[in-house]
DNA sequence: TGAATTTCTTTTGTATACATTTTGCATACA
DNA sequence: TGTATGCAAAATGTATACAAAAGAAATTCA
């Protein structure tokens, strides 16, 4: 049974993952530990756990901030992406058990449920669990703590995806599942040339919605001529 | 000026990476806290803080325990070493700034020094310091705390490679410190592939090292004929 | 007015007391 | 003898009170 204290590493977890709390604002303890109905110790502890895991950032006196995503940290987000989601699959279709493949087709049952019900939120926490899950399954203890932090900014950048604008973004969507599912198969029959190749296709899927995150579209040109227009104004 | 909490931070720190704490120690709240005039409540921060890198793992109600070093993690070991070592000396080429050189010269002064003055311990912590600033360096937030962990097992394995028990092996020892020289003008010099290359090298002479470490020599073959006169005994 | 300095308030850090959980040991029982 | 069971001791987890630091506001003095 989960205590007060893993619901609120979990749930703090969760609402950076989800943008909840902006990328560089601060959490006020007090407020937090009242409404987590825990003390300030064990807040503090869970503080200090996420900030090790890349959550937070802390700062002596001046308490818990939410990891930031500059610019500075996408360039070397897009660089080191395939390295790790790469170097991971091949191990994990090295060196996974049963019972881990069992909870990767768990995840990927609830991932397309989440979609398919049009739960963004839920889709890209589901999304999140699947590539952790595959960190387990690499069991390399080494790599792990990199592909968690790439996940974190990834889940944070991908906010967007799973909420598609346009029929032809949803596509987009439909074939990351079937990526997901080939990556399983690939999983479960040891195929680690394969699981690579796959979850490079993956990776290439997502990196144009990223970088358009990043780099949106820009404004209508109608904006534009209204400068002209300015002085009138 | 550092805090007390700093300082039993990083004295913990030293203290797993010399083995002064053994692999899968525990590590008792109580006395550590009165041992550097702590209570327990920043202790416990420390220790997550320390969980957080991979130095020592928490389990609830059963307390820190020393990251242990199984015969597992080590082949994991081997297996990832040269992806992440050669990966950040190629960063880092491209990415240092000069005053990170600077400090890198630093740190190799300060290892000489240890290194000529026979100080094995100080040798191991500033081989680590200079490893982890190349991390620093290659200012890839996503990558680092991969390198770190590694470094961790690294320090503690390479603890006897300062303490050469022979001639020979004394050779490798300067060999090491040449590497070091030789890296640092390839970061100057901005060549990434010859940072790489020196990399691999240096990481090929501390493996033959290291794999002794795990499986030393056997024992001289008389102990072997022992066995025969057992019955004797 | 405006810069500097001094309160006052808020927030963060630490110590200690208390609650809970684990663990070692002794005793009882099959 | 081996296994349960219960108690006592120790260790871990949490809450609260207090101390220290940072930030905000007000006052002073040019």
């Amino acid at each position: 049974m989960p205590s007060k204290k893993d619901l609120c590493y979990d749930d703090l977890k969760r609402r950076v993952l989800s943008l909840d709390f902006a990328p560089g604002s601060g959490l006020d303890e007090a407020s937090l530990s009242q409404s987590y109905g825990l003390s300030r110790t064990p807040l503090r502890e869970v503080f200090q756990r996420l900030a090790g895991e890349g959550y937070l950032s802390l700062e002596t006196n001046r308490g818990a901030v939410v990891s930031s995503m500059d610019l500075g940290s996408m360039r070397c987000f897009f660089e080191t992406a395939p390295l790790i989601y790469a170097s991971m699959a091949r191990l994990a279709a090295e060196n996974r058990t049963s019972t881990q493949l069992d909870m990767l087709k768990e995840i990927q049952r609830e991932f397309l449920a989440a979609t398919s019900a049009g739960d963004a939120g839920a889709a890209a926490i589901c999304n999140h669990r699947f590539h952790a899950q595959i960190g387990e399954m690499a069991q390399n203890q080494y790599l792990l703590p990199s592909l968690n932090r790439m996940l974190i900014d990834h889940t944070r950048l991908s906010q967007t995806f799973y909420r598609p604008a346009s029929p032809s973004e949803s596509v987009l969507v439909v074939k990351a599942g079937q990526h997901h599912d080939e990556m399983i198969s690939a999983f479960e029959a040891r195929e680690a040339a394969l699981a690579v190749d796959i979850t490079l296709q993956h990776w290439d899927l997502s990196r144009d919605r990223l970088e358009r995150f990043v780099r949106p579209d820009p404004l209508p040109i109608d904006i534009i001529s209204l400068k002209d227009k300015r002085n009138a104004l």
